[in-house]
DNA sequence: GTCCTTGCAAAGGCTTTGCAAGCGA
DNA sequence: TCGCTTGCAAAGCCTTTGCAAGGAC
């Protein structure tokens, strides 16, 4: 499950790459570290989580580097972001459409595709302009509650 | 659009106290007074504007029992919790299935209602078991954008 | 009277910021 | 070289917690 497939990962890197340079970003060793650590896996780390997976690679990478970075990649759309009830900012490199499961016991996310996507109401021009609409499905992981198992 | 109807208020006000009682938790002016700061507006206020807001009817009313008190209120059922990404926790006494608007530039949020509720996704059985589901729609709201309407 | 609640104060935890040195383009 | 980036440290901000006094039932 957390693992993201190889070439994948070697696709949203070369993306990492592009987007920089049409930003004007420089790519720096912190900026690809961090990003490979948020691209190569599916379990939706939190910054302190990247910081200590960096960390083995980059001795040197500061706590507050990778919240600017993983900032500015929020806002090239590399990654998003979301925001468990009550928890820290979790991360994620999944550039597909996809909403998220949530385990409100451990705080473990999954990301889910729905059968059909939602479409926005009608009148929503009212409120503004929306951008993006995503889904949060909350409830307790098999892991957390294992009893409730019962299939293969 | 801010201000509930003082019926609706009224009947919120009657759950507060059916509910309280039903968990066994003794009715406090600080629960009462925060339970209607939150049930008579559709404004989300954050806990400070709660406590802010309160104080003015509480003067002694404390930072920290307002906290507590949401967090109460919120596993009773009774206020629902909103994040928007990176800012401070919202609350909503609407208990009608509903979603919501969450302007990124102001931080505003407007409930909305879908034109049709999502279901959950085949397999959702497979990560856990599905409690709720809740959709954000983001963008901008008129007030911070009042006049735009460019695309490349 | 019992036990939940509150207020006060302080700590806690995550995240952001100022500044000078460092490094990519 | 030029200016974006980083590291360090410290502050900022929201939220939670320990404890004794207070209040609901």
């Amino acid at each position: 499950m957390p693992d993201i497939d190889p070439s994948e990962v070697e696709a949203r890197l070369g993306r990492l790459t592009e987007v920089c340079r049409e930003n004007g970003l420089r790519m720096t060793h912190q900026r690809l570290e961090v990003f490979r650590e948020v691209a190569s896996t599916g379990e939706h780390p939190d910054a302190d989580t990247i910081f200590r997976r960096v960390r083995k690679r980059l001795t040197t990478i500061s706590h507050d580097t990778v919240y600017r970075t993983l900032a500015s990649l929020e806002e090239m759309g590399l990654v998003s972001r979301v925001d468990p009830i009550g928890g820290r900012a979790r991360y994620d490199a999944n550039g597909d459409t996809h909403h998220h499961f949530i385990c409100t016991k451990c705080g473990s996310i999954s990301d889910i595709y729905l059968n059909d996507e939602p479409t926005l109401p009608d009148g929503i021009e009212a409120l503004g302009s929306a951008e993006s609409l995503h889904v949060q499905v909350r409830g307790v992981c098999h892991t957390c509650n294992p009893t409730m198992r019962n299939k293969p």
